[in-house]
DNA sequence: CGGTGTGAGTTGAAGCTTCAACCGTCCCGT
DNA sequence: ACGGGACGGTTGAAGCTTCAACTCACACCG
């Protein structure tokens, strides 16, 4: 009947903890952005992600892939973002039925602001919290965690944006 | 003026993954949870803590800190839990302000059903996909993230509940 | 052409979380 | 004994996400 494989005492240990972040993290990183800067880190992701394609312009679709969010989801944040000039949205000439989100100025200018906040934040709670090599284990788990969630999703390439050059293991 | 250390480029690949990660396991719990068995992760979260907790009881406050949670949220969870059936609400006898919060018979029957499926997706999607040692290398990770947010927590000391020794007592 | 199907986005409602204000209880100093 | 805090918890509104339904455009088949 009950053929399930129960966690084990240190895959408890782990989940547990893990659980934990998952809660607790996005929280700090929203708050932090929400009180100095007013945006929420989905929105601060988001606007970085166009900050940094050509143009500072992202096809709807393409954009969600690289936020990790669905396009519904999307919609509603360009739409708020647009209501406050930060990003601007036009129909795509190739694809009529596509539409480009683009970065304005004033967006650019709200992510300049926010930005060493932000990093800070995430220094504090996470990149100054592990050593050199926790930070690279860090990257392999998750690695391995997003393989079983998007398997061949369309974003599984865009992680890799910030790999080593130059590939050397220690 | 502008003093930031910005991330490089290995801090940048842990970042955006772990990002991704935060953003999309959360969804994966939630959604075989609500498919399955028509509950939220959180909501089976809280209900696992009080299926652990003698007489499956607990003061709301220590329910909060075990679910990582702010006292607000719990106390919306539990009364949806409560209008369901699954928990039960009772004012402290020893201390007229505090509340406890009980799981029912049908609460613990719900849990039941809902384990297997819950326990078959953690490990598909995070400790089925780990070595034994990323599995360790998680816990040091998050233990190390979690003590950047929650300094002196009061759950500080809960996470440690399935470490290492047999010493369980009840 | 017309028809069916799929891709890209948008929208509104419903649900959950957050935020701030609030109420009752306990503790403590005077 | 009493008045101010602090503690424990609840509540309602506002905000964000999810879900399902819907629109419009392209594509391909006959």
């Amino acid at each position: 009947m009950d053929d399930t494989r129960w966690l084990d005492r240190r895959q408890m240990a782990a989940w547990v903890r893990f659980v934990a972040v998952l809660e607790l993290v996005p929280g700090v990183l929203d708050s932090q952005l929400r009180r100095d800067s007013g945006v929420t880190h989905f929105e601060y992701f988001v606007m970085a992600e166009l900050s940094e394609a050509p143009a500072g312009t992202m096809r709807m679709t393409e954009l969600a892939g690289a936020a990790n969010a669905t396009l519904s989801r999307l919609s509603h944040v360009v739409a708020r973002l647009e209501g406050r000039g930060c990003v601007e949205r036009s129909p795509c000439p190739e694809n009529g039925r596509a539409t480009n989100a683009r970065l304005t100025e004033g967006g650019r200018e709200k992510m300049r602001a926010a930005a060493p906040g932000h990093v800070a934040t995430v220094r504090r709670h996470v990149i100054d919290v592990l050593t050199p090599e926790q930070v690279t284990q860090l990257t392999a788990i998750s690695d391995a965690i997003l393989g079983s969630i998007a398997p061949v999703g369309p974003m599984a390439e865009s992680y890799r944006r910030y790999d080593e050059p130059v590939d050397e293991s220690s």
